[in-house]
DNA sequence: CTGAAAGCGCTTACAG
DNA sequence: CTGAAAGCGCTTACAG
């Protein structure tokens, strides 16, 4: 593997111009320029990550942290992130955060501040108060998406908007018997859970009820297909079953069409369902959703954190890439986000075929 | 931010001394190595990941390269292989390749050569033979999963025999007309589309009718729900519908379902449907599937690509973590696998609701 | 077991 | 615009 003095001695300049050259930072003539980079095509030159990051202070990498990879809903939004790295030559390493209080402190404590990420996005993860000051002691900027905290600066959607958003499409179309099943407090979650997205949309869901003089029947359950099956079940065996099911996400909403089926109900005829997220598989199940665009939020999420680091347009791999590379993801990189306000991200209404106006009474 | 130096002069010792004391290579007394450690945490002192990688030629970072982020097999198998690195001090950044030519040529050429990794996972991604040139040409370890390039140490499925197996269930259920939904080729594949998984599942299928002397159907689509419904629709309303669908993934198995329910047959009833993976929404839909424990496939590369990266049982984070760290992954990770032996992952049928018996002709 | 010193391979003021 | 030189913050033979 040659080095940067390879690249030096076969172009005749020294080191110092070869860098220059190479990264685009610092004056060089054109003629050195282009002598430079044929003598790095040539031997195959590539500049080591890591001297290049002890020497500059930048690590051209982006930590994404985020719990339960294996949830449709992150993967989207990591997909989104990562589409908007990597053409600007930004690499995205991962942290799954789960349950286990020792991994979480090292990550924190330790792995966090080893200077390895110029920069942090953290995806919809119950932080505690001590999380929350090791990110901001990290002196990096911080882009949090979904994070209930205000002292992060962060991307969110307005979830109790959501709530009554979903709400008032059942309400609109004549349901009054509309049940709730979400999650009122993250596990192990952060000391306000009023801030928490699942006791948002409950709210927002509260809130339209009370508007329209409805009664409000909530069912606790966890955010998985299982839980909301299970709690779908208990509403529905009730004496007085709700017409209209208000699952705080799409996979939850799946549970309840499990759960409908299972009881031999007819959806939308007997009970209408709406979900949240716009899941990839919501249309099969021709699911009514309110759509997030979680995709959306990554790219969102992707433009901001480089913003924040202060990634500038061009690409900085050594040889190869011109100035001519690729632009155009610009304007939402440079929308000039005050940091630390929240900016809200959109959401929609999708009307499929699971929400229906209730069956008149006879 | 304190630097080594702050710690030796803290515990009154050199900075080498400092230096292996934390890292546990090296020879330190045990009183030292303790006087060491209290010097750090009161510092809080962490080392820099790009100094200590860029000295010891170590990133402990291992690179995955994967297609599809937010596919659910790719995200399940990764979260498998966090689930090992993690413990073990590690890393892991992605790298997902798209279509653009330009950057994956950026990817294998440049990236990837960037020392910021020291192995690489390779999952399911259809490579060219430049990509397995240059993925040999670093110099580093190169786990593959379900990537069909012998050229490339690598676990893998028996995909053939997953074919023969959906098949077979099948054939013994009484089913003789089984179309088959899969890719014959995948998109910009390798020169050798023999290796391709989804010719090995659909072989594995055209192997079994064989024998069983029964009429082989296929269809191709890609591999997602919308491909096989689409294609299940085409296969339902030819003259003479098969009586059983085998389609080469889970997320098709949903399409084939939905295009049963839309041309109102029955499942199992009408119309038999297996799949392949063990998607988390199989059981949901009640579908029978081939399942290949995609998480315990991310947990084998990673212990796969930890043993040929080389790294010992203790995790090496500065400071806490003392000599009885998690250990329990090892003999996993030290089943002396042979270099370039493809190891053949376990898979498993999982019978459920979607296939029985076809109907009696009357 | 411990220390002095060289070195990992770049980047970047500082001069010119 | 270009070069000489210091420095980024660790690790690791090499001696002792």
């Amino acid at each position: 593997m040659s080095g940067l003095d390879d690249v030096a001695r076969a172009a005749g300049v020294s080191t110092a111009t070869v860098s220059r050259a190479l990264s685009g930072r610092g004056r060089t003539s054109e003629a050195t320029r282009e002598r430079v980079r044929a003598a790095a095509d040539a031997l195959g030159y590539v500049a080591s990550a890591t001297a290049s990051s002890l020497a500059s202070g930048r690590a051209e990498n982006i930590g994404v942290i985020v719990p339960l990879l294996d949830r449709w809903f992150f993967a989207t939004v990591l997909d989104g992130i990562a589409s908007r790295l990597a053409p600007r030559g930004y690499d995205m390493t991962l942290y799954n955060v789960t349950d286990d209080a020792e991994q979480r402190r090292r990550l924190f404590e330790t792995t966090l501040r080893r200077g390895r990420v110029d920069g942090v996005i953290v995806l919809s993860v119950s932080l505690t108060d001590d999380e929350v000051a090791a990110l901001a002691g990290l002196g990096l900027p911080v882009i949090a998406l979904g994070v209930p905290r205000g002292e992060l600066g962060g991307l969110r959607v307005d979830d109790t908007a959501v709530g009554r958003a979903a709400t008032e499409h059942l309400l609109a179309l004549g349901h009054r018997e509309i049940a709730h099943i979400g999650q009122s407090v993250a596990p192990g979650g952060p000391s306000d859970p009023s801030y928490d997205i699942p006791t948002r949309r409950r709210a927002g869901w509260e809130q339209a009820m009370a508007d329209a003089g409805a009664p409000a029947r909530f069912v606790a359950a966890d955010f998985t297909v299982e839980g909301a099956r299970r709690a779908a079940h208990a509403l529905l065996e009730s004496r007085r079953p709700p017409t209209a099911i208000f699952a705080a996400s799409d996979e939850m909403a799946f549970g309840v069409l499990a759960a409908a089926r299972e009881r031999g109900l007819a959806v939308p005829g007997d009970l209408s369902v709406i979900g949240v997220d716009g899941h990839d598989l919501a249309g099969l199940f021709a699911l009514t959703t309110i759509d997030q665009f979680p995709h959306a939020q990554g790219e969102h999420a992707g433009d901001a954190i480089l913003a924040a680091v202060g990634a500038g347009p061009a690409a900085s791999s050594a040889g190869s890439v011109g100035p001519g590379g690729p632009a155009g993801s610009l304007e939402a990189a440079a929308s000039g986000e005050q940091p630390n306000t929240p900016a809200s991200l959109p959401f929609a209404l999708v009307t499929r075929g699971t929400t229906a106006p209730p069956r008149p009474p006879h």
